[in-house]
DNA sequence: CTCTAATTGAGAAAGTTTCTCAATTGTATA
DNA sequence: TATACAATTGAGAAACTTTCTCAATTAGAG
């Protein structure tokens, strides 16, 4: 099957399927598509909802299986919000941190990382080599400190 | 029944307990206990675990309220792992970010936070106020570079 | 168009977390 | 020190999440 949806990027998103030799199936794509096209974190089952919309037979398995695969590409982050439950949402070109509204929920990217300056100064004073850091920062958005 | 363990501030302990209502069991303390004596992050089954050999008889249900109520008391930290499973750790005392070495899984705690300079300049650029932030860093120690 | 290996759906299975309820136990008060 | 009461516990059931199995299907190479 082709092309299904109107990925924006979908040949370069084809790519990266063929490259690890991975086919690049209507499911996988409709998961995709559904990640891209919100602005917030979804849960499993809100992107399995949204994908049955799209493939009203895509089985729950399918999505775990899918995002499993989507992350291995680092096209899609699993992301620990404050309760404990993972979500994902579409991996942020570059690196970025999100800023999750704890009121509405909405996402905000914030694209300065403080890391770089950070790891030298750790490593220097607890002889630690940071490979890789996880930041995810809570707060109250514009709209909803109101 | 009264002290169990040798925890050393006990008596600090109980009154965190008593002024929320709180009784001072002795499940409560051996979980306080188990992750007090731990240098580095335990899941629930090794804390279970753990406290199955001070207090036999303990249940996994009261080893999951125990700490949903340590969490709440800010005695213990719930923790977020690279897989994305769940651990538990000793709130350290005042403001302190885990580096988690990914070779051995022992605990470095950072003391310097890079975020109080960082919340002001996040809020005059995007607008966010930040309230909370999770940091979790990850490396190589000393030992596992060798 | 055909072939092949990767992928899927469905349900079973495994694992995790919460709930229920009768029995027990800290602790305040007498 | 004994009593009463509300909070807590253990055990198993229940709910929920995630992984596994396998026959059927399908994307993509030739």
């Amino acid at each position: 099957m082709g092309k299904l949806f109107s990925i924006s990027n979908y040949n370069e998103i084809k790519e990266f399927f063929h490259k690890k030799g991975l086919k690049c199936t209507p499911q996988r794509q409709a998961v995709l598509k559904v990640l891209q096209e919100s602005k917030s974190y979804l849960s499993i089952n809100k992107i399995h909802k949204n994908v049955k919309e799209l493939l009203p037979e895509t089985g729950l398995a399918t999505v775990y299986r899918s995002l499993e695969t989507l992350v291995e590409l680092n096209l899609v982050v699993k992301v620990h919000l404050e309760d404990g439950c993972h979500s994902y949402a579409i991996a942020p070109e570059g690196h970025r941190h999100p800023i999750v509204c704890t009121d509405c929920n909405s996402v905000i990217e914030y694209t300065e990382c403080p890391m770089e300056d950070l790891s030298k100064q750790i490593s220097e004073q607890t002889g630690v080599q940071i490979n890789t850091h996880f930041l995810q920062l809570f707060g109250k958005c514009k709209e909803c400190q109101a």
